[in-house]
DNA sequence: TTGCTCCTCACGTCACGTGAGGTGGC
DNA sequence: TTGCTCCTCACGTCACGTGAGGTGGC
């Protein structure tokens, strides 16, 4: 006679699964003793050997319940075979959820905002990535020291107006 | 303005997933009309776009709401190369799984209870196919008549005394 | 007496689906 | 007025894990 702590350590599994299991009625200890602690005996432990191994496989606990209460053999192909082809399509389901991830990667783009980057956007971006404002001024005096042109183009692109563009590069070389 | 069944028809999602995904937080309508009405803006539905593509890399939604709130690019890629990995040891697991399944379909016995076979689990076998005493009884009769000896070893490998295993098949050949 | 194990609720998880009971807009 | 859509709870799913509060056995 077990108990469930000593079941469960030979078994492999946690205490709370086998008392799931009792709950659900998948295996049940033989006995109980006069203080209600459960008493598995040997043929406890070994259908519990054989729901480890079907539940190995990846079928639900409440199909594993109908074939261990069939008669020995008389569904198990079958229902393996079709678990065979379950198998199968979760693993293509898998590869297709890879092939997704690897075109993200390569094209971030389709990761990103369809909607057109603007001034507000953009400082709240950076106010996100932790810029306050003399962060973001001294962020403009670089660009400008380092490639005006490209301060220049940048500024049109956040749909800023050609004078306060004019006004920002002014500031930015001060 | 969309409604939430416009929304959720043209990204192919159900109501209540939208209803779910306002409730943790995830994507939140724009506005509420005076009816109480949840109003969701283009920029809604892009963002319903950006989760939608992410769902299916099998991200949890918890992750996707960070890397949503997160600036673009920032943690994205680290995060998408994590979830390759992922998904290898998810499918590398199912794998194993079709293995299994393969190992027990080619040798049935693995599934088959451990446990020495005895009267009483072969009566409640017999009763769970199906049989009454009646088709006990005749089974008895036909085992006897066709292979009587075949009967005798059987009873004796189920652990029936001698003295019982001559009444059954005394009355098994009347 | 002290630990260790055992017991029974009850609630949380993840991403929704499914009613129930009621209201708004054409 | 009739449908259709919308609203907000509340509960169920699957296989457990994690306390809380209490008892048994060496």
């Amino acid at each position: 006679m077990l108990t469930i702590g000593r079941l469960a350590r030979t078994a492999g599994l946690s205490r709370s699964t086998l008392l799931y299991y009792d709950r659900i009625g998948l295996l049940r200890p033989s006995r109980r003793t006069a203080a209600g602690y459960r008493a598995y005996d040997q043929g406890d432990a070994a259908r519990l050997e054989r729901i480890r191994v079907l539940r190995e496989t990846g079928l639900p606990l409440a199909q594993i319940k109908r074939l261990l209460s069939a008669p020995p053999g008389s569904e198990t192909a079958r229902v393996l075979e079709s678990q065979l082809g379950r198998l199968a399509a979760q693993i293509a389901a898998l590869r297709g959820r890879q092939r997704l991830v690897v075109k993200l990667l390569g094209k971030p783009r389709l990761l990103e905002d369809a909607s057109p980057m603007n001034r507000a956007r953009w400082t709240t971006l950076l106010r996100a990535a932790g810029f306050d404002d003399a962060a973001m001024r001294r962020w403009h005096e670089d660009f400008e020291r380092t490639a005006p042109r490209e301060h220049q183009e940048f500024l049109e692109f956040l749909g800023i107006p050609d004078d306060e563009v004019a006004r920002i590069r002014r500031w930015s070389r001060r």
